[in-house]
DNA sequence: TCTGGGGTCCTAGGACCC
DNA sequence: TCTGGGGTCCTAGGACCC
């Protein structure tokens, strides 16, 4: 058996961590440059907020009703993330943390007649420790879980945890076929057009023609729903073979060497995360374009993957690369918007296709060295000059809660 | 008139997830 | 005025190899 354990509403839950005047009342987090609605309290799921929402065009139900809205405090959701994922840990030997709130648990060496108990109390547990509520579904397959997961949260009668079996007909009519996991919006579209709305009319759809119609993953989505199991535990976890850092910029950037800030700071940060999972990169991309929301203003987009002649993971290769990429691409008259770095082919440190015409580059340590004092110092303690250029392009984040858990200057103090 | 039978690698595009 | 930021997997088609 699988259990999903999912924290309700995560980022809107932590804030109200440190803040228990918020409980029972309306929170909404919101994301970088304070743009979208991204995390909602239920009271804001019922006043009809839907995820994704743009800031301004909801800025008067905000204050009509009083909503608390945070920028994101991704150091702080981070935090009470790894608690969370530690108290499971501690009731259970096989966890897959799956995302920032979700952990699947291999509940196979609980009794049947004791996970009732066993989830009731992991719950109460998590709740008490972190503060976070969660909800936990358990079923003979990921998908099932997951799903187990959904009525949990939705029916009032399961205080927050319900056992799955797939063979539930009435209850699966019931839901909708793109609560599925693994079924989007396009997907749904195309299974509604065939005349199935419902999970249990996908779980009774033939296998080959859901094969023909998606693709082998829709197939084990079908087997899933059914009891058999096609998609294990993946309990060790698996470098990135790709990794982006991109932002929208707080205001309009048209100055190169404020854009040049801009992009190095990603590279740098890219290569912070490149290193962390000890891993180098063959090429890195730059892009940049204005902002497609702007009518009137002309609209450009480029991009451009600069090849290194070594797999490197060097924060100055890195860093010249990008701001030679951004040279080629740079064009001078627009207002830009958004600009970022993606390396696209991440390898293993120890797997590395070398020159045939140049000599090995020496190992420099500048990235281990950069890495420690930032660790020990802050992060950003040490860092590019070029960076330092301009302020246009940093982030808007006017409502973000104190880093409770990770700074010594935001501790709560109690007088 | 008739034209084999296997493969691999790469890329773009589409779909999904949080 | 103001619209997020990450990721993965699959398939088809093109190009190549013997």
């Amino acid at each position: 058996m699988y259990g999903l354990v999912d924290c309700n509403n995560f980022y809107a839950s932590c804030e109200r961590v440190f803040r228990p005047d918020l409980e029972g009342k309306p929170v909404a987090v919101l994301s970088n440059n304070d743009g979208c609605i991204i995390a909602r309290s239920q009271e804001v799921k019922d006043l009809g907020v839907p995820m994704g929402a743009p800031m301004f065009k909801w800025k008067d139900t905000i204050e009509q009703q009083g909503i608390a809205v945070f920028s994101a405090n991704s150091s702080l959701y981070g935090d009470l993330s790894s608690r969370v994922m530690n108290v499971l840990k501690d009731n259970c030997p096989t966890v897959e943390v799956y995302s920032i709130d979700e952990a699947f648990l291999d509940l196979s060496l609980i009794p049947r007649d004791q996970l009732g108990d066993y989830c009731a109390q992991l719950k109460s547990q998590v709740r008490k420790w972190t503060g976070i509520p969660v909800s936990i579904g358990v079923a003979p397959t990921k998908t099932l879980a997951k799903l187990a997961n959904h009525i949990a949260k939705k029916n009032p009668k399961a205080n927050g945890c319900w056992l799955l079996m797939g063979t539930e007909q009435k209850r699966l009519s019931s839901i909708e076929v793109g609560e599925v996991w693994g079924v989007g919006r396009r997907l749904s579209k195309r299974l509604n057009i065939a005349g199935i709305n419902t999970v249990w009319q996908l779980s009774q759809m033939n296998k080959a023609l859901a094969r023909d119609m998606a693709s082998v993953n829709m197939e084990r989505t079908i087997r899933e729903l059914n009891g058999e199991p096609c998609l294990a535990l993946e309990l060790t976890q698996q470098p990135r073979q790709r990794i982006l850092v991109s932002r929208s910029f707080g205001h309009d950037v048209s100055s190169y060497n404020s854009l040049r800030a801009a992009i190095v700071t990603y590279a740098t940060r890219a290569g912070e995360k490149l290193r962390k999972q000890d891993s180098h990169t063959q090429s890195i991309s730059v892009f940049i374009h204005t902002n497609p929301f702007s009518d009137s203003a002309p609209q450009y987009k480029g991009s451009l993957e600069i090849p290194l002649d070594h797999p490197s993971n060097d924060p100055s290769v890195l860093a010249n690369a990008a701001s030679m990429g951004l040279k080629h691409i740079f064009k001078e008259g627009y207002s830009y918007k958004r600009g970022g770095v993606m390396l696209d082919q991440v390898l293993p440190k120890h797997v590395a296709q070398l020159c045939l015409f140049s000599a090995r580059p020496e190992q420099h340590k500048l990235g281990g060295v950069l890495d420690a004092i930032n660790a020990k110092m802050g992060s950003n303690a040490i860092r590019f000059a070029a960076t330092d250029v301009g302020s246009e392009w940093q982030m808007n984040q006017n409502r973000r809660s104190p880093r409770y858990t990770t700074r010594w200057s935001d501790l709560k103090v109690v007088a």
